[in-house]
DNA sequence: ATGCCATGTCATGGC
DNA sequence: CTGCCATGACATGGC
């Protein structure tokens, strides 16, 4: 269903800007705007599954409280909703062709870049492309590399299928030819597709080893490209300068994207595209924008991007949501089922704001949990006089069953009513005074749709940590939550590979100990080991890019933790933790080059300095082998090795400490490793339980505020049931001197005012009575 | 010159 | 008891 909902709607923006591109008007507004759920759903998606997620993180940015603001998942989905409403301003305004410069289409064919580029092309400032160059005939696209990288999008969910699969060997034919005629410009196709280049990065990043060269994409890299970004003055046409070593560079013009199109699918089921086409329309106000915001919109991948955050922007994405669901309600408002008359208090109680969304769900069962009678100080005294045990029974009086009750609490406003006393994740003050602010009702609308999630998953008969589970489902989904990757699964699956990268790594004899000690280690989430060491073993690991998020999303909390961030700390030093001493040797090798250049006596300097300590003293010692036999070998190889030879009792000695040293080197390396794994966790657990304790208390507050709705119809039934009672000779009964009373079998009784209160206070002192 | 940091080493204790 | 490991404390060298 996801893929089918990215696939129509990418498809029919595609189609539709295609449309009015070529002078055909298409009024999306009547398929936005009408109700036709599956396919409102399937453009606008499932409501919640956007705005929830989407406002959740929102609220949590305003909060200060954790997601890095700079998260592509928000500019994703901003700019989803932006191309929504561009779309639809295309049939206001005419977008001017002149403007719509230059589109990626494809990403290059092996043969147009360079083969004689050398493998190390990864560097950012290298223009050559990523993936490896299969072999000289570039009509055929299908590297491992274009598949992993199609499918590492697919898998993110945000991409349509990949072009290569539907295109004929015409078309990539036609496509590499357009690219060459261009490649005489000096335009590439990875320049414009960012998440080339971000993987690119990645890989980069993961490579280098000075911190030096780590300068972000977002920082000199963008701003390079947005510089070199030129603009032809006859053709309109823009495209990238010539960039050193960017011989490789291709950019399409418009024609010939369009004649691209024509011969591709007519939908062109290239994911890249109705992206790139946001960016044109939103290229038209400021002429070259970084690339970076462009390719903001290409995939969930791209979580990392580090573009500028534009408040002005989020703003303006605000407003248009804000429109849109005013839309979205008012044309939904009319259905609502109000089963109150007219004139009914209740109508008139909960009819404000009726361009505000409605919380679904509510239920009196859930409102009237104990718990929380406290809160019935909101209440008016009439009201609280009311038993909290009988609440339930009210049931009986309302006109119909409890289904239409429940549908007439979903037409409630709470948004009208409620505000979100914290907006900051670590208030206390949940029962304080609804403050006004002027991002209230966006935010009331998303925790809203939060909480409507959670009644859902309540009712469906979830317990509440499933929904919160459910919940946080939805925000790993975003791919903006991704501390959700720490959940005890996750914690457990991660301890596996780090116990196996661990044991890989480290020697013999002291592998199966070492996993050991890991898994007992993973009772306290020991999961960062794995994410570090297959950030150093597995280069170019794809998956990495998530984790480098989560840390960015830390560092921007406070810049003070970028020292704990282990990524950037082990930038500029040689981490070679778990890395068995032999590879530590040959990594201490200095390269070919430099052996050429220096003299032998230059040579043995060099090795000599290279050499530890010890090594030198086993030299010194002629020691008859080598230190990684000495330290990494079992006892008995060990003491089989030392029987071999005729040692002195200094060189038996100096063997002994070598051995222990180096032991205890590797274990001190360990060591220090897991401190910092701990404090890692440690810090990550603070984190998620600060994020469980927000959300609970947001929670609270709406429960709370479901509790005073509740609390605010049984006092207008109330009101109205004995409004309506007569007595015997027509006239109404006194409040002062009657009550309504709730009998335990559904039954409303009339009593006097003394007996009910009689009565109220012999409930009250049943649960003390329990309590003792 | 100084402090910080990563790393190596030693001492010690537990298994 | 010996060997191994973990870890605190200290030393050292680089930046």
């Amino acid at each position: 269903m996801l893929s089918l909902k990215k696939y129509l709607t990418e498809g029919l923006l595609q189609f539709t800007i295609l449309l009015s591109l070529i002078g055909v008007r298409v009024d999306v507004d009547t398929y936005l705007t009408s109700q036709l759920p599956p396919l409102r759903e399937i453009i606008l998606g499932p409501s919640s599954a956007y705005t929830q997620t989407q406002f959740h993180n929102l609220r949590n940015t305003l909060d200060g409280y954790g997601i890095h603001p700079k998260s592509i998942d928000l500019d994703n989905y901003f700019t989803a909703r932006r191309l929504l409403s561009q779309v639809r301003a295309l049939d206001r305004f005419q977008v001017p062709t002149t403007e719509v410069n230059a589109w990626l289409v494809h990403r290059d064919p092996e043969g147009s870049v360079s083969g004689s580029q050398p493998s190390s092309g990864l560097a950012l400032e290298s223009s050559s492309g990523l993936q490896d160059v299969t072999g000289p005939d570039n009509g055929v696209r299908e590297s491992e590399t274009e598949q992993g990288f199609s499918e590492d999008l697919e898998d993110l969910g945000a991409v349509a299928p990949p072009v290569s699969g539907d295109l004929t060997k015409e078309d990539i034919d036609l496509i590499d030819i357009l690219w060459r005629q261009d490649i005489d410009l000096g335009a590439g196709r990875e320049v414009f597709d960012y998440s080339h280049r971000q993987k690119e990065q990645d890989v980069d990043k993961e490579l280098r080893d000075g911190g030096e060269q780590a300068d972000t994409w977002a920082g000199e890299g963008a701003e390079a490209l947005a510089r070199d970004l030129l603009v032809d003055g006859e053709t309109g046409e823009s495209f990238p300068a010539q960039v050193p070593g960017g011989e490789d560079q291709t950019a399409l013009s418009l024609e010939e994207c369009l004649r691209l199109l024509e011969a591709t699918c007519p939908f062109g089921e290239n994911a890249e595209f109705p992206a790139n086409v946001a960016s044109i329309t939103e290229a038209v106000p400021s002429e070259s924008e970084p690339p970076a915001l462009q390719n903001s919109l290409l995939s969930p991948l791209l979580t990392g991007t580090e573009s500028p955050f534009d408040l002005e922007q989020q703003w303006q994405d605000l407003m248009s949501i804000m429109e849109m669901q005013a839309m979205e309600v008012n044309t939904s408002a009319s259905e609502i089922l109000y089963n109150a008359p007219p004139g009914d208090p209740l109508s008139t109680n909960y009819s404000l704001a009726p361009n505000t969304p409605i919380n679904q769900n509510v239920s009196l069962h859930q409102a009237s949990l104990g718990g929380c009678s406290q809160d019935f100080s909101l209440f008016s005294p009439e009201v609280e006089n009311l038993p909290v045990a009988n609440s339930s029974t009210l049931l009986p009086l309302v006109p119909s069953n409890s289904t239409s009750l429940n549908s007439t609490f979903s037409s409630t406003n709470l948004a009208g009513l409620f505000f979100p006393p914290q907006l900051n994740g670590t208030a206390n003050d949940t029962a304080g005074p609804e403050l006004p602010d002027p991002l209230g009702g966006l935010l009331d609308e998303a925790m809203l749709d939060e909480i409507s999630l959670m009644d859902l998953a309540i009712e469906e008969g979830f317990n509440p940590v499933q929904a919160s589970q459910l919940e946080e489902e939805f925000d790993s989904d975003s791919g903006l939550s991704l501390d959700s990757s720490h959940s005890p699964s996750s914690l457990s699956s991660s301890e596996g590979s780090s116990s196996s990268s661990s044991s890989s790594s480290s020697s013999s004899s002291a592998s199966s100990s070492a996993s050991s000690s890991f898994s007992e280690e993973g009772a306290v989430g020991y999961s960062s080991d794995s994410e570090t060491l297959d950030l150093e073993e597995a280069e170019g690991a794809v998956g990495y890019q998530p984790e480098y998020s989560k840390f960015c999303r830390m560092s921007y909390q406070d810049p003070s933790q970028l020292s704990c961030l282990p990524y950037l700390e082990h930038v500029g030093h040689n981490h070679t933790y778990n890395m068995a001493p032999s590879a530590l040797d040959s990594a201490d090798l200095p390269p070919p080059s430099t052996l050429k250049k220096g003299s032998k006596e230059k040579q043995a300097d060099f090795l000599d300095k290279q050499m530890s300590r010890d090594e030198h003293r086993a030299r010194a010692m002629k020691i008859p082998f080598t230190n990684d036999k000495i330290i990494n070998l079992p006892v008995e190889e060990f003491n089989e090795l030392l029987s071999k030879y005729q040692l002195s009792e200094a060189q038996l000695s100096l063997i002994r400490d070598i051995r222990r040293r180096g032991k205890n080197k590797m274990a001190a390396q360990n060591c220090r490793k897991r401190k910092l794994d701990t404090i890692l966790n440690l810090k990550r657990d603070v984190e998620d339980l600060q994020r469980d304790k927000a959300r609970l208390l947001r929670e609270k507050v709406e429960f709370l505020r479901s509790l005073r709705q509740m609390k605010q119809k049984v006092q207008s039934l109330y009101q109205e049931v004995f409004g309506r009672l007569r007595d015997e000779n027509g006239r109404p009964y006194s409040p002062s001197q009657y009550a309504l009373q709730y009998a335990g079998d559904g039954s409303v009784l009339l009593i006097p005012r003394t007996m009910a209160d009689q009565q109220a206070r012999r409930q009250e002192r049943k649960p003390k009575d329990r309590r003792k």
